[in-house]
DNA sequence: TTTATATACATAGATAGATTATGTATATAA
DNA sequence: TTATATACATAATCTATCTATGTATATAAA
């Protein structure tokens, strides 16, 4: 059953510059199809959704791109620039900090 | 110091309604001091953005209200109705499965 | 042979949940 | 008398995402 996407609003850019901090490079369709899979379908990350975010983090200057034509289709590939692995570091602790406030205001913290 | 409230875009109806099962009744104002004093000022909930929230929960069903004068200034109180009950359970469950599925896409390790 | 699905990019328009700003009103501390 | 806290509310705006649509190639299924 997929969740909500609702709630990853405003997780997108970090989930990005995640993935790509862990890649060197990727294109927009392998993208959707890694959180596809690392989530088992229950993320589906939508082209219009997807393509919008990657052009503004490239005019932000947080990506640097490079265009491959394989099997007479173009192929996009993206990368972090200087600028870009350093706003991923913020962009995860931001994300950590997130995801403890909303267990707190849940209830949802483990007990140590 | 305060965390991008747009990271919490989605999971304010979850917030409220989640109060409300361990409250019993609170009022408007009252919700954004327990917001600001649970996350310790990191998420200061906007009024703009409660008070439509408790009348679109009000009017899908999932709260009741009664009001009160307290001090010459009067209160509106909101608990639970039945069908509120059963919604925080799975939007719960729902807030859970987001967590986890962020935590796997910025590889956060959940802690124990 | 036609159709459906997968790959691969992109954008226009609509949606919706927030923010900002503003408004009313009372009580109290500086 | 001024600022802050309490207590409600809404209009206008913002913007990230969704829905829908478009182009194009390759391949498997009907």
């Amino acid at each position: 059953m997929a969740i909500n996407n609702e709630l990853f609003k405003g997780t997108l850019q970090t989930i990005i510059l995640n993935l790509l901090s862990e890649n060197e490079r990727m294109y927009g369709y392998e993208i959707t199809q890694k959180v596809k899979f690392i989530t088992q379908g229950e993320l589906l990350l939508k082209e219009g959704a997807l393509y919008p975010a990657l052009h503004k983090l490239e005019a932000d200057g947080l990506l640097e791109t490079s265009t491959e034509v394989v099997d007479n289709r173009v192929r996009k590939y993206y990368s972090l620039s200087k600028d870009g692995e350093k706003k991923v570091v913020s962009k995860l602790q931001e994300a950590k900090d997130f995801i403890t406030q909303l267990q707190l205001l849940l209830n949802l913290k483990p007990n140590i």
